[in-house]
DNA sequence: CTGAAAGCGCTTACAG
DNA sequence: CTGAAAGCGCTTACAG
């Protein structure tokens, strides 16, 4: 390993004036710095990290903290987006990424403490939004630099990046409305999380706006898999009134709508249409391909970042709730096509 | 920030005692031991990361370094089940995760420099296995503890966790054979890529074997997205003599081919059968679901962390390189139901 | 069983 | 513009 030291024995400096060559310090002659360069390229010198930020006390690393069962997390296939748009912008802006994944709720406290505490990251990028969450409690209490994706009434401090899903249901069931729909439901997830609840109000302000009828039996919750836009189906369909329209949370429960659908020998979108959140790269490729509510999953990730390292570098949020826009990508599970309909 | 020397005082010992208590050395009694620890419990110490591995020259840290075009792998949807895999085992061993994405090669090189030589990071997972990688030769050269998921013939020192991926693909290939099939084609990947390499073999061997005709207009190369599938389709169908059955390099290009048939007006399985490979969650949700071979993604990460993590601490390899079983998933794709023979 | 001292590799006032 | 010195928070022979 060659340290300053040895660069500066070299060079016949010392190792202060190494280091204020290795950090571009401005009152060092060119000379000098153009020659203790010439020799850290020559004995392959790279500054210890760790060294470093010991004595600044910063580490130029974030923490990506996934949300208890990770399981759940990686079956949503807008993860990957997600986290490729906060890489591009904490690379862009010299920081590390620490991925971490708790087991136990004990667990998960624990190992935050330890990276808060023993200095290991300097912020904290939350893919989850519980509520009540103990974790953003104890990251607000000790004012720790940490954004959350999502929301949370809670604490009006933690700097947020949000949809804003109320809107994006409405959107997504006005369309539904516009193609001529009055029986709209609606396949939800668990209804704990603040997306689910976002998103179910706009869906009832779309009903309410129109005056159109809300059932409450139209409306069905579950998780975040296929499973259950599979088994809402067998539910929804064996109504003896049933709805024409569907709002579903999430592509994937999407794809399970669409096989229940089709192994009860319904057609998407002549007997149901369909819409749905996240457009996930697979949903053009369902059959039929599905309608969605792009909610901008790089850009979500990637404004986390921006503004989790603004925070850090100046101290100050200048905001501290982002809204990511979305847009309704419109396909054929929601939309008759010309040729089908003449 | 409460530190070791806050702790001595309180405690009325010495620093390097407080220290010794932290690290269970044996030789402290069990009276300065306990009251050491409710001191630290009380103040709420926690060791500082970088001050430790200053001294200890180790960081309990690996990277996981994602193959340049980070897009292409992000696509890949087993992307997540495998990162799932190694933060599972790395977590259980004590060791945080590095999520590391180059933009241009030259980033990547001087990224992992960087980790690699300012001791960053104790080891490297490499997620690609480009040909000749320069990445592969440096740490390879600097004899620095990396693993890489996939396969290299040119460096047989560097650990290894793989797929047979030939015998993957032989098996994919007899099961249309035994379903009846005399004419099968390959649509394969970016045929500089050893996965595709050694999955082509396996599909020649299989026809070999069988005496079935190999076709050079079968075999269509292409990427690991959706529109390779769906462009090969075009071409395939066109041909006068159409293969019946088809090898499919990666699930996200089966469910472009799917769409590509379904669009030309063919049936599956009824008109061609399909195998694919990686068995991601959406497979079984595909308009017919797709037969697919499981190459056990999580183990694949599971096992790249772990013999990483022995490799570093036992500093020997017992085996430099390890396969995951795979096992095919028989679903519609490839097989006629019995109620559609009927 | 415990402490004083040196050191890990770097940075940064302070002095010149 | 440059150097000597102190210090970041920890560990670990060495001595007792």
């Amino acid at each position: 390993m060659v340290t300053i030291k040895d660069i500066a024995k070299v060079a016949g400096v010392s190792p202060s004036t190494v280091s204020r060559v290795v950090s571009n310090h401005p009152r060092i002659s060119k000379e000098t710095s153009q020659k203790v360069k010439r020799i850290m390229e020559e004995m392959g010198y790279h500054p210890n990290v760790m060294a470093k930020s010991l004595v600044s006390k910063t580490t130029q690393t974030l923490a990506i903290v996934l949300p208890r069962p990770a399981e759940e997390l990686f079956q949503d296939f807008f993860f990957g987006e997600l986290l490729r748009g906060i890489l591009a912008q904490s690379t862009r802006a010299g920081y590390d990424m620490l991925l971490t994944a708790a087991t136990s709720p004990h667990d998960e406290s624990e190992t935050v403490s330890r990276l808060v505490f023993g200095r290991r990251v300097d912020g904290i990028i939350l893919l989850s939004s519980r509520v009540n969450d103990p974790l953003i409690d104890m990251l607000d209490k000790h004012k720790f630099p940490t954004v959350l994706i999502g929301r949370t009434e809670d604490h009006p401090n933690i700097l947020s990046v949000d949809n804003n899903n109320e809107q994006a249901a409405y959107d997504a069931t006005m369309h539904l409305i516009v193609q001529g729909h009055e029986r709209i439901g609606f396949v939800s997830g668990p209804p704990t999380l603040t997306v689910a609840q976002d998103r179910m109000q706009g869906y009832q302000r779309a009903l309410r706006e129109t005056g159109l009828p809300f059932r409450s039996e139209w409306v069905v919750e579950g998780e975040f898999l296929q499973q259950s836009g599979y088994r809402a189906m067998s539910f929804l369909m064996g109504l003896p009134e049933r709805p024409s329209g569907l709002v579903v949370i999430d592509d994937v429960v999407g794809f399970g709508v669409l096989r229940g659908l089709t192994e009860l020998g319904y057609k998407v979108p002549d007997d149901l249409s369909l819409v749905s959140f996240n457009n996930i790269a697979l949903s053009e490729l369902a059959q039929p391909p599905i309608s969605s509510i792009d909610i901008g999953t790089y850009q979500l990730g990637y404004t986390a970042s921006q503004i989790l390292i603004r925070l850090i570098q100046e101290e100050n949020a200048h905001q501290t709730r982002m809204i990511i826009p979305h847009r309704l990508i419109v396909r054929e599970s929601s939309i008759h096509t010309v040729a089908k309909r003449s």
